[in-house]
RNA sequence: GGCAUCGUGGCCGAGUGGCUAGGCAGUGGUCUGCAAAACCAUGUACAGCGGUUCGAAUCCGCUCGAUGCCUCCA
């Protein structure tokens, strides 16, 4: 099965500024690099974001049969604090505020990187390196740089040339920046550099003795530049040249800009062919920042332990709040939003479960084949979520519907809406079944269900006696408690609020 | 200051040169002992000012505002 084949994806392209239709390489596979985080601290709600949109990528593509090599790195070492030459790495920085080992900084804040994206139901990508994984892979690019005559060594370090660069190639495609403008607009930094130029980059820092991270190389005891390790894991795993890269928004420049300089001086094209970058977060209208107070952490969405929140949300609800809107939006994050999203993905919820349930006719008033392709098209469009979700809700309306004999569907027909159903909401939106699966374990679950049956049946029994006081007390007292008991002609049920 | 993206009904958020986005809230209805929940129905909005057009919210210009980048930031 190909299904590849039949669906024609548009992929906006940031080089371009344009939707383009998407053509791999190599047909049926896709490579497809992003930006990981730096594991220096926890990881930002704004990089969720990101993520999420590579990982709805990862599994359309999957979804529609390709072969896909998702590649997204750790970043361990070499993301400088600031540019200027006495900038510290931000490993090593946190290390010594906290007066413990860089790799110990690294592997907390990887380990909680992890565990959030787990808890978010991410996809693992098919390989995670780490920059100090390729520390010589690092080096040979240097190397080649500097033979091809696009670096200069100084005191120790190595730094791109981008002037000399941009006179055989174009620097700032990808940014739409002009070098001049660029060299007009730089401010003086007040510490003096070994750079020729301000837009010059590190390839190679040395390492000062009091730094613990530091491996040998040509040039002198040190550490890699930022860009440089992204170049070297994307053309260690994907190749030369590969179909996807991705990243936030704000990595744009002068990160991307320089992987390109970097690929382009030592294989002289292009490496990548669809450059796609995700928008940022906002919250309450305004910027992220942890200096304001303006902060969300992912951990504090789950909790509800946090200014900014009146309650605590499933990952799933932050989930569909996150596609709800497009990745190449900006999106702002709100209590309000948020407690929107979590009525509307628990409506969802609710819908897909009664599908199981639905009695099937002769023939279906209702045209499924068109429905599914519509929620093809949604993804098919530079992966609009949002639209997919509004096509999961049609089909909620349309299960209410025959559910209530209003509409009527065949076998075959409900069998492809729930094969559907199945397909987009979980395997490609990745919202699980329910909003269970929280702490409680089952046996707490049980214990749980156990009693509230038993105050359902004592308020039954109470409700045929016209009994009014007591069934309302107990549906009050229960409602107190956090548990809100539903009413219908097929019995009474609960959910916990 | 420069570059870029964007500004949609009470809120969140798609889309787009003429044709219903969707969700939440609101309103009406069904159900119910009363409620709640659930389900059904319902909204003609597109920052401001000009211009192009038979027709613009959608294209162009200006103004205002927001966000990002320009210095580490997803």
């Amino acid at each position: 099965m190909q299904p590849y084949k039949e669906q024609e994806i548009q992929v906006y392209n940031s080089i371009s500024g344009k939707k383009e239709k998407f053509i791999s390489i190599h047909e049926g596979y896709v490579g497809m690099y992003v930006c990981g985080p730096t594991v220096y601290s926890n990881v930002h709600l704004g990089n969720v974001r990101t993520f999420m949109s590579f990982d709805l990528i990862f599994r359309y593509f999957k979804h529609l049969g390709y072969k896909v090599r998702y590649v997204r790195n750790i970043t361990d070492a070499g993301h400088l604090e600031n540019d200027a030459d006495e900038g510290e790495d931000r490993i090593a920085k946190k290390a010594r505020l906290e007066q413990i080992e860089p790799m110990e900084v690294v592997q907390r804040y990887t380990v909680d990187f992890h565990n959030i994206l787990d808890k978010f139901n991410f996809l693992p990508p098919s390989i995670e390196p780490t920059a100090t994984g390729h520390i010589i892979e690092q080096i040979e690019i240097i190397k080649d740089i500097l033979e091809k005559g696009y670096a200069y060594e100084i005191n120790g370090s190595v730094y791109f040339d981008v002037v000399k660069y941009n006179e055989d190639h174009q620097y700032g495609t990808l940014s739409k920046r002009n070098i001049e403008d660029m060299i007009h607009n730089t401010r003086e930094l007040d510490g003096q550099s070994d750079k020729k130029n301000p837009q010059d980059f590190a390839l190679w820092k040395k390492a000062e003795p009091q730094h613990i991270m530091r491996w040998p190389s040509p040039w002198s005891d040190g550490f890699p530049g930022w860009h440089l390790e992204c170049t070297a894991m994307s053309t260690k795993y994907l190749g030369e040249h590969f179909d996807i890269h991705g990243g936030g928004m704000d990595l744009k420049f002068p990160h991307h800009e320089c992987e390109i300089a970097q690929a382009e001086a030592c294989n002289g094209h292009n490496p990548v062919n669809y450059w796609m970058h995700a928008n940022m977060l906002t919250l309450n209208g305004k910027k992220m920042a942890k200096s304001t107070g303006n902060n969300i952490l992912p951990n504090e969405l789950f909790t509800g332990d946090n200014p900014n929140l009146t309650k605590a949300y499933t990952p799933n609800v932050v989930r569909f709040f996150i596609l709800q809107a497009h990745y190449r939006s900006i999106l702002d994050f709100s209590d309000d939003a948020l407690l929107a999203a979590e009525k509307g993905y628990n409506r969802l919820a609710e819908g897909l479960k009664l599908v199981d349930k639905l009695t099937t006719s002769s023939n279906s008033s209702i045209d499924i084949a068109k429905w599914k392709q519509s929620c093809y098209d949604a993804m098919n469009d530079d992966f609009n979520s949002p639209i997919a979700i509004a096509n999961l809700f049609d089909a909620v309306k349309y299960i209410n519907l025959i559910k209530d004999g209003k509409e009527t569907i065949t076998v075959e027909d409900l069998n492809t809406l729930q094969t559907t159903l199945e397909h987009f909401a979980h395997d490609i939106l990745g919202l699980i079944k329910s909003n269970e699966g929280g702490s409680s374990s089952s046996s707490n679950k049980k214990a749980l269900s156990g009693s509230v049956e038993l105050l359902i049946k004592l308020r039954a029994e109470a409700r045929a006696n016209k009994n009014w006081e007591l069934s309302d007390q107990i549906r009050d007292e229960l409602l107190e408690a956090g548990i809100q008991l539903k009413d219908s002609k097929e019995g009474t049920t609960f959910t916990i609020i």
